[in-house]
DNA sequence: TGCTGTGAAGTGCTTCACAGCG
DNA sequence: CGCTGTGAAGCACTTCACAGCA
């Protein structure tokens, strides 16, 4: 069903990655309510999309549908996140224990889907050996070593804006090539480092303006 | 400068506003490196775009720039957030005090940049009056009257996902038609209210489908 | 001369509309 | 008959290329 040819040739539009981020979500949903058929357009609705949208990006991955019918809830599921390779383990560290760090650590334990934290790390000295949520903390340096240990593929950045680079390259010095930065901050990496910024500002900007947007009337 | 003309007529793409947040993170990294004017194309290297597509963002908002120069660093910045609108003050509010909640709680509180929060809510009783980070939490059903005697704008949603949609009517209800989703879920809101999500799983699953991709050489 | 601001061209994503299958 | 899968059309954003100003 999933051939392999399917992924391998086409160009995949990245909005298309993030949607089926939300269309797994919704799914979970309607699973856990026992659902077990939902066809494109009630699917479409509940998040937030078209469904023309919905059956052009399933089509990316294979045909999953059932005409006249819709699709099959619970093998959609597997085969969006076998399609994401979601439903593998991904080990990760994380660089960066303060407030954000230790947010983040708490928060990604308690909601592990297969993106586990497996080590973390600060550079303050006075952190060094520190317990956190049952991690123990190490020193930037120890890096390598690790990641050559675990097989550590992601790492995630969570220091203080002018930390981040030099955060940066110790992952990338360290062979990790994909990187989830919460600093706010930009970083310089080479084009084989795929780098994910996560910017809770981005989204508060959007709805300030939004909103001043909406009340432009009195203007 | 900033004729409010320009502003009322254009259509200005929600790409843009994502792009505006990073402009001024970046600006601001320069502003403290005291320097004082930038042009577009140094600009748009540090914030991993094109040089045209930053002149033509700002070309939405006024012409900000001198020709032959470039733009002056700190008016830039002025003249950015005051187009955003977070040049004033966001009084907002959290529902769901747990792990998440905890979390945004503190490191808003430490990068607030106008955005501040002012009161937050829980619906377990048992939480009812504790003290987080100096702020005591309120029951759910006090959403209404804090917002209507503070003048809240934004709320933020921090419960577990079975939770955020009940916490979305409570800030609804009270009037709040800005709101930024940290829970798992998707909410249904009238269009009149505008939803902001903030998905970390999203990116790791970007990360990962990369990664994959990256690696397919050896099928 | 150097860099901005901007129409025009190009690109890629979204939506439409319907053929085709269960 | 209903809903999927998909070429074609439409739309929005990005990039180009250069006129115009400091």
């Amino acid at each position: 069903m999933l051939d392999p040819n399917t992924l391998k040739n086409k160009h995949i539009p990245p909005a298309t990655i993030k949607r089926l981020s939300t269309y797994v979500q919704v799914l979970e949903d309607l699973a856990r309510d026992n659902i077990k058929v939902i066809s494109s357009v009630p699917l479409a609705e509940a998040c937030g999309v078209q469904s023309s949208q919905i059956r052009k990006d399933l089509a990316y991955f294979g045909e999953f549908g059932i005409r006249g019918v819709g699709y099959h809830v619970k093998s959609l599921i597997q085969a969006i996140t076998s399609a994401l390779g979601i439903d593998r383990e991904w080990p990760m560290i994380l660089v960066g224990v303060g407030n954000l760090g230790r947010a983040m650590i708490n928060h990604l334990s308690a909601n592990a889907q297969g993106f586990v934290i497996k080590a973390i790390f600060d550079c303050d000295p006075f952190k060094i050996g520190e317990k956190v949520h049952g991690f123990e903390v190490y020193p930037t340096q120890e890096i390598k070593h690790i990641v050559d240990a675990l097989g550590i593929v992601i790492g995630i950045i969570t220091t203080p804006p002018e930390r981040a680079q030099r955060a940066a390259q110790f992952l990338i010095d360290a062979g990790i090539t994909s990187i989830l930065n919460f600093a706010k901050a930009r970083l310089k990496v080479p084009e084989t480092v795929q780098v994910e910024y996560v910017d809770f500002f981005r989204h508060m900007y959007a709805l300030a303006f939004k909103h001043i947007q909406a009340g432009r009337h009195d203007l």
